[in-house]
DNA sequence: AAAGTAATGAGAATGATTACCATAACAAGT
DNA sequence: ACTTGTTATGGTAATCATTCTCATTACTTT
């Protein structure tokens, strides 16, 4: 999906919603485009220095609440921000235990497959209704070692 | 593993990072089995109302250096705590999205060895080294929905 | 252009977690 | 048992990512 494509698909979301697609919301869509990765709050400051710290955490929320940004809590102190599934495709995150990056990855369609069925079986058996799953690995990237 | 097993395994790692298995850290430790899923340090204190809150978070900070704790991060406000995993058994989360309670389960032997395989190729490939995967399905639990 | 509504951003408030530190518990040697 | 040195405890204060507040600014619509 091309970035003026997952722009119009936000300003749609934020249609829907009643909310206006204003220069620092899609400031931070563009970051989260160029980032290419799960980014930090701190890390979207320096890709953009003229976003407000206060409006980038309230703009973030909203657009999670909009289903344009997916929110995601590692293991360090600091949360990261994507763009959601729908809009850059189902994958999964290497995250480094040691600087505390995060990247996507992609697992081969058969694998993805008999890996949804055995969860389905899963949230079968125990009366757990699904909505995602979430599948990280943790270790040491490239960088690091 | 049964309890005492647990309680022997945990003594041994402490032993080995000249730690004491100290009264309070028993406690933490049997609360931990008791709950059977991963707690908030708040449900800790309800099942050992003992426990001082200073005292639970350095202790499962210690616990977790030691390797008889991990620390899972969802997507609450909270941390919980479980016992390792090699205490325990190789294991995933139920993540309840609307109460934020966390269940464990497993996944069928060959499931997560297609799985395991997959996720080493893509290791492989982009140059990471794993130290642990980790698998979470959200959604809602039977009591929420 | 005016009025109404929504968004902004600087700073204050919140709250889980961590750090401090005086006291208590423990271990080893005498 | 008694010192002495060392580690653990637990109450409280400090930290810091995140959230809230609110006066100002930017839209939108009539």
């Amino acid at each position: 999906m091309s970035a003026t494509d997952i722009d119009e698909e936000v300003a749609g979301l934020l249609a829907k919603a009643d909310q206006r697609y204003t220069t620092g919301r899609r400031r931070l869509v563009k970051a989260l485009i160029d980032g290419g990765k799960p980014l930090t709050i701190g890390q979207i400051g320096e890709i953009d220095t003229t976003l407000p710290q206060s409006s980038m955490y309230r703009n973030l929320t909203i657009l999670e609440e909009v289903g344009a940004v997916s929110r995601i809590v590692t293991s360090d102190e600091f949360a990261r921000y994507e763009l959601a599934e729908h809009l850059t495709g189902h994958h999964h995150h290497l995250i480094c235990n040691s600087c505390g990056d995060v990247a996507d990855f992609e697992l081969d369609h058969a694998t993805e497959e008999t890996l949804d069925a055995a969860l389905h079986r899963v949230a079968e058996a125990s009366g757990f209704t699904i909505s995602e799953h979430r599948l990280d690995l943790l270790g040491s990237c490239n960088a690091c070692d």
